[in-house]
DNA sequence: TCAACAGGTTAGAATAATTCTAAACTAGAT
DNA sequence: ATCTAGTTTAGAATTATTCTAACCTGTTGA
């Protein structure tokens, strides 16, 4: 499908930069990206584009259901008095964050690690809602 | 075990700072925290300390292992063009991030959600280095 | 086809979290 | 008591992101 029809099914006016992102962005390569990386990607194919633009274009994407952002618990760095394994539930409403002992998250499968890494821990984090 | 002892346990001088500090982590009542709400306590108690001690003194109570920080994929916003429910590994060597289809990770036992609250969603992150 | 306007783009300022700098201080060893 | 390496600090610097306000451009309807 092309980036003008895709752009309009999720009612995005297909603007010349948000096509040059669209096409940036969904070309099956990046998979993960932040703006600095994909206004690198525009300026080094001798296009441009403002850097609020792309947050603007990034956030709309995301708020439309185009591309996902990485959870991350705010801009904040939360310190954590355990200091032992363990998981989180995350209050979405507030932001809080609630401890999970690890003996109350079993798995029945997870995935092989990549050739030539081994595994660093596991942290599950459930989103939670009133 | 009293707070001074604990810091020498962990080779931290304990001075004025790291102690008043210590004491207003360690109390068994502030599981999560940030750099300000710690300030704002140790304010309403009449004493004084600067952001920067703060920031010194929990970032090296966190490389000692006396704390936790709470996992942060850095400091940027991450984009995902795979906007479908899945899980990452993390690779901590580079920061770079890696899909996990969910169909890779099974549960045997998942926690009660706390009342009140309902599930939105799981998130796992397995963290992986060379 | 085209005017009008709602929505989009932009440079640069503003904001906010965190780190850096470099000068002053202090715990602990001698 | 003195010295020194390690700490603390105010304020500057840095960095990611959002805001502001002026300008621009798709789209709609005449």
């Amino acid at each position: 499908m092309n980036v003008v029809k895709k752009l309009r099914n999720f009612n995005l006016r297909p603007t010349k930069q948000r096509i040059l992102l669209a096409k940036q962005i969904l070309d099956g390569k990046n998979k993960h990206f932040t703006a600095e990386t994909i206004q690198k990607e525009v300026l080094s194919n001798g296009q441009s584009i403002s850097l609020a633009t792309i947050y603007n274009c990034l956030n709309k994407f995301v708020s439309v259901g185009l591309l996902k952002q990485i959870d991350q618990q705010g801009e904040v760095t939360i310190f954590d008095t355990n200091v032992s394994h363990h998981h989180h539930f995350l209050n979405q409403n507030t932001g809080e964050l609630i401890d999970i002992d690890p003996h109350e998250i079993g798995f029945s499968k997870l995935p092989k690690i990549p050739n030539g890494f081994e595994s660093d821990g596991v942290e599950v984090l459930i989103k939670i809602k009133e």
